[in-house]
DNA sequence: CCGTCACCGGAACAACGTTCTAGACACCCG
DNA sequence: CGGGTGTCTAGAACGTTGTTCCGGTGACGG
């Protein structure tokens, strides 16, 4: 948003095509940088922020650019390609650190736990499972080679290690999905709860510790980890 | 598929309105058992499979049904309701035993087992957690009281319990949605193993192992699943 | 001066989810 | 028997989406 926005009909305002020089910028533009992905992508992630996955249009894209719909496919084949790209700017988000510490463990819980306060920031982006679609953008792949090294390091190999690495991913972006899924508004739970009460008989177990209630899902998250980091550590013993 | 689907010009085929008393059903309806619930739900999970998620629309579905499009909004309220039921007919799928064995580790992973199965057999519905909409479905429910009483079975209490509950589902999801996700064509395959050879120098790790090639999904979902065992019987003995 | 190239964007298309509205049939109450 | 009520069906249409077609504009090199 510059001055000039927020009033959409300035067309025949100051009349026509002269105007002034010193308002009129000299390269052509509009006095905004020029369109690059990098612009495409940074407008793309607040717009996920702002409004969520299903408000993200290329129109409503290119309106907060400031550029016609069109102009984005100059530099972006497809609506699937902003995503992907959106998506691995997050995984650019938590700084991957060059070194590790003396405990391979440490090091693991530090890394996945950035990644998860990465993903709450960006809830749209845990719904990238979903998508049928490999991730292969830099950032992922620098992630991952520090988990893999890490995981290395705690004495995994072979099938181990690779089990490892999905089983943490997995549970990062599980977490995180199910908690923003769960994310219900206060009378939403009150109807969620009051649904499971009926049924009370049919489901007890879970009528009693009921899941649409317990929001703690730091805890949830923080002892899941324990139970799979607890089972890596036996496993890289054995 | 009836006998006379397959020609799609039929239209003025044994002319006009008359024909025959015989093929032309008592009741005014054509021939086709009432549009219920239940036979949206089980004609939308045959499109899920045959044509996967993106291609399951409200006009595909209603012409495989052989009936108007907007019919079909009497029954159901909006497409999301057509996948939320379509998803809990999987989970009706697994068939849930009424009673426990004596190791309730063996009940867990075999569970689990079942349920990564009929995930497999419908890969679309492992995009669920990305949508942002909770389950409550009765087949889940009742998949989810066995999953804790079993894990109540083993031990667990309180946050433990939910941990764990959330932590197994996730992996199932998330290893379901990974393979599938995965699943690349030759081509594909060697153009990302090309992809990562050129970056062997950046992500060694990674290249290494490399998860593109990788594609023993059975070995990474029981090694992961038995990290995360390991996990929860160490916790339950504390 | 003239083309070529990088970049921009209006108009249009097919497809989507959904609503509006009207019709057909069965059944009940008189 | 007859008219109204409720259940179910569906055509037409609206607004929105991703994407393509095609025509621009300005800078730059020959």
């Amino acid at each position: 948003m510059n001055v000039i926005a927020g009033n959409e009909r300035t067309k025949s305002r100051s009349g026509g095509k002269v105007g002034n020089v010193w308002l009129r910028p000299s390269k052509g533009n509009k006095g905004e940088p020029p369109l690059t992905r990098a612009r495409i992508v940074k407008a793309a992630v607040a717009l996920l922020d702002d409004e969520g996955m299903d408000r993200l249009t290329m129109r409503r894209l290119a309106e907060r650019l400031q550029v016609g719909t069109t102009t984005l496919y100059w530099h972006v084949a497809t609506k699937d390609d902003v995503v992907d790209l959106a998506v691995d700017a997050i995984f650019g988000e938590t700084q991957v650190p060059d070194q590790h510490t003396e405990s391979a463990r440490e090091d693991i819980a530090a890394l996945v736990g950035d990644w998860r306060n990465a993903m709450l920031r960006h809830p749209w982006a845990a719904t990238v499972p979903a998508r049928q679609r490999p991730l292969m953008g830099p950032n992922f792949l620098a992630w991952m080679e520090f988990l893999q090294t890490a995981l290395v390091r705690a004495g995994l190999t072979g099938k181990q290690l690779n089990a490892a690495t999905w089983a943490l991913y997995n549970h990062v972006m599980g977490a995180t999905a199910t908690q923003s899924s769960l994310q219900l508004s206060a009378e939403e739970t009150r109807l969620g709860q009051e649904y499971l009460e009926n049924r009370r008989e049919h489901y007890p177990t879970v009528a009693a510790n009921n899941y649409i209630a317990d929001h703690d899902w730091d805890a949830n998250f923080r002892l899941g980890l324990d139970f799979l980091l607890d089972g890596i550590e036996a496993a890289s013993r054995r």
